[in-house]
DNA sequence: AGATGGATTTAGACCAGGCTAATTATTCTC
DNA sequence: GAGAATAATTAGCCTGGTCTAAATCCATCT
């Protein structure tokens, strides 16, 4: 299967989208998370869909196969290592690595990946949080992490796993000084929809709506 | 300017012809050298002239522009960089890194280059004995290896620069044990287009047609 | 100087991946 | 359950990069 780094974008996206609403995905919301055009996405849909990527029923939705969603795992494995490595060893931050990796993972062979992996010492989370599928594209199980969205007033946690894919959220965050790492107490959890935390280094509460709190993975600090 | 990854090919495939043969390029030559037809290029030369980064006069040939050899440079430089990184850190060899190197020079960052030279501790040059540009994209002073063809026979040398884009000549050196490092001793230099050596790893005798042996860079050995 | 052959360009086609405008399905609302 | 609103697809066009076949240029040789 010789695929374009665009097809890929567009089986990532079928990814992710399933991931966060566990259902099958809607062309707009491609569209919208690709930036392009409806009918774009219906031709695109049509083209995975005669490969065997996924499973696409007009005017119903798509979903990724089983062969789609390998080539998506090989893809994120690649884009894990290298954000591991550009944050560890080329000292990117946290906020500025994703783009660099988003690019480079469609254009690393499997090779490299494998080496790179080794390099790494096989890493099995990287420096988002996130875990690393091994070289059999096994996600490894659940992360450990809770969302901020589960704690309670008062909570001592630190930060564990943060949204970056996300430009907008990244940069809230990071502006506030919230990344991996970050110690911060529980402010507020607010029913409509709003979590708020002081970052320990800052005193400043800062404000959080739960979509982006639910992505947040803590753990508590043991006083 | 934004560039695609084929015509960066394109602008490398004439640079380093009119190093080859320090004259304009043809259009044929570019076809052989990046296996497609003669009106493939010329369409692309058409382009590229209008993006002020060749002239091209048709009929007669081409040449990079300034603007074009600062593009080169930069895709030399990212290149030879990526090399040293996949030989020292990754294990690769010396006869397979440069595909993987040739694939990533188009899509990593300038930004990714300046960290990875200041990781790699600026060299100078790469494990095949070519210098990295600098920063500023200036090409060190010419390498200071003498070519195996200005060598007697007798002479016993270490081999410091490999000509290696062309894959059979690659092939066929990692077949014959001849790479950076390899000592050995110059057995015949004949008339007829040939130099044979004989590797000390190895004690079989290998012969070279002068245009090899040309690009072959090496230091004398000091008994 | 003219004829010829090889190099080169022009003409016309195709595919991937985009777009806008128009049409058709589905879902929502009353 | 009909009409309106929304979502999705179809139709048709464009650009970049490729090809083959046809036309044209130019260097060389007599
Ligand atoms: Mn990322
Ligand atoms: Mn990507
Ligand atoms: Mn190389
Ligand atoms: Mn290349």
């Amino acid at each position: 299967m010789d695929l374009s780094p665009v097809a890929e974008d567009y089986l990532k996206a079928i990814y992710h989208l399933e991931d966060e609403y566990g259902r099958s995905v809607r062309t707009t919301e491609i569209s919208e998370e690709l930036d392009v055009t409806s009918p774009t996405v219906t031709s695109m849909l049509d083209s995975l869909d005669e490969r065997g990527l996924v499973d696409y029923t007009p005017y119903q939705g798509v979903e990724l196969t089983d062969r789609g969603e390998e080539i998506v795992l090989q893809l994120v494995r690649n884009h894990r290592l290298l954000e591991t490595f550009l944050m560890e060893y080329l000292d990117y931050s946290w906020s500025t690595v994703h783009d660099e990796a988003d690019r480079l993972e469609h254009h690393v062979s499997d090779e490299f990946t494998r080496r790179l992996a080794r390099f790494l010492g096989e890493p099995a989370t990287d420096p988002h949080g996130d875990p690393i599928p091994d070289a059999d594209l096994r996600m490894p199980d659940e992360s450990p992490y809770t969302p901020l969205t589960e704690y309670e007033p008062g909570d001592n946690v630190t930060v564990e796993q943060v949204p970056h894919r996300d430009p907008d959220v990244r940069e809230y965050l990071s502006q506030h000084r919230i990344g991996p790492g970050t110690r911060l107490v529980v402010d507020e959890v607010s029913p409509i929809d709003l979590v708020t935390v002081v970052p320990s280094s800052t005193d400043t509460s800062v404000a959080l709506p739960t979509h982006v709190a639910r992505r947040i993975g803590a753990r508590a600090v043991t006083k």
